[in-house]
DNA sequence: TTTTATTCTATTAGATAAATAGATTTAATC
DNA sequence: GATTAAATCTATTTATCTAATAGAATAAAA
């Protein structure tokens, strides 16, 4: 399961991405908060999470506020799930940004759960890292 | 990522799956607990729980222990998980066993939130509930 | 009736999730 | 320069979950 955290933070950063095409410069947490249902001390948090990897800009005082930290199309959904949530990893041995041995593992060539937990790792971060905020935003995903 | 008791009882499971071939009887928690470095008393929590949804059997007494419920073609690595860790699904709204509407959504259909997680749920759904405890033993998951 | 084993009841320490409160800093505008 | 609008920082809290442990009760075989 996400966390309201990362699902927060999705939600955030998709409802950025749209108002950025309107050009009407940054977005208040207030406006993020009310418009997206989220408590807004708690978006605080989140958002300036992601100002510190770059992924949003924020803008201080009077007239500020939070945008795009880059290019909608550079931006995957990956990425904001990694940060918000950590590994996307099933087990800390499949990692690659907190790989991480287990404890009771005797052989991770043989592990049947690494085997199959592989197979999932992989095709969920070749969803996530596959899909930008542009895509979200133009509706491209489908199913 | 997995649960410490998601990833016990896999590797507890699959063990079973392992001796039962051997035609040897019920294997006693002791014996699983020493041969996967696992903590007794949790080890005794996760298989009870595996007993009661009927994946697992157990035999009280002398010369008890634990065996497959099943035949392990008819036990898949969903199941296991699902029953120890919970739904496999992202967000509760893609939840087969706890559907639960999102408390923020105003509409499922367009949820670009959900619209991802679909993909990824789907994927892992197919991965996990096609591989069976018998493809784990036989060693048949390749990657 | 002793031994071996699961099962049940209860408890606990620690971590994490989700949120809240209040003070501080920065910058635009009046 | 004072006021206002905003993000930022520090801190605390509550509840829930994770992982584990302890001990008594029950069941069955030898």
């Amino acid at each position: 399961m996400l966390s309201k955290k990362a699902k927060y933070g999705l939600q955030a950063i998709i409802y950025l991405a749209k108002e950025e095409k309107k050009n009407k410069g940054p977005i208040q947490i207030a406006e993020l908060a009310k418009h997206e249902k989220i408590p807004k001390k708690f978006l605080e948090i989140i958002l300036l999470e992601m100002r510190k990897q770059g992924i949003l800009h924020s803008k201080l005082g009077a007239g500020g506020g939070y945008s795009l930290g880059k290019p909608a199309d550079k931006i995957t959904i990956g990425q904001i799930v990694r940060l918000l949530d950590g590994p996307l990893a099933q087990v800390s041995c499949l990692s690659k940004i907190a790989y991480h041995k287990c404890d009771e593992c005797k052989d991770e060539k043989t592990c049947e759960i690494r085997k199959i937990m592989k197979k999932v790792h992989d095709s969920t971060a070749r969803i996530l890292d596959g899909t930008t905020l542009s895509d979200a935003v133009k509706g491209k995903i489908n199913f």
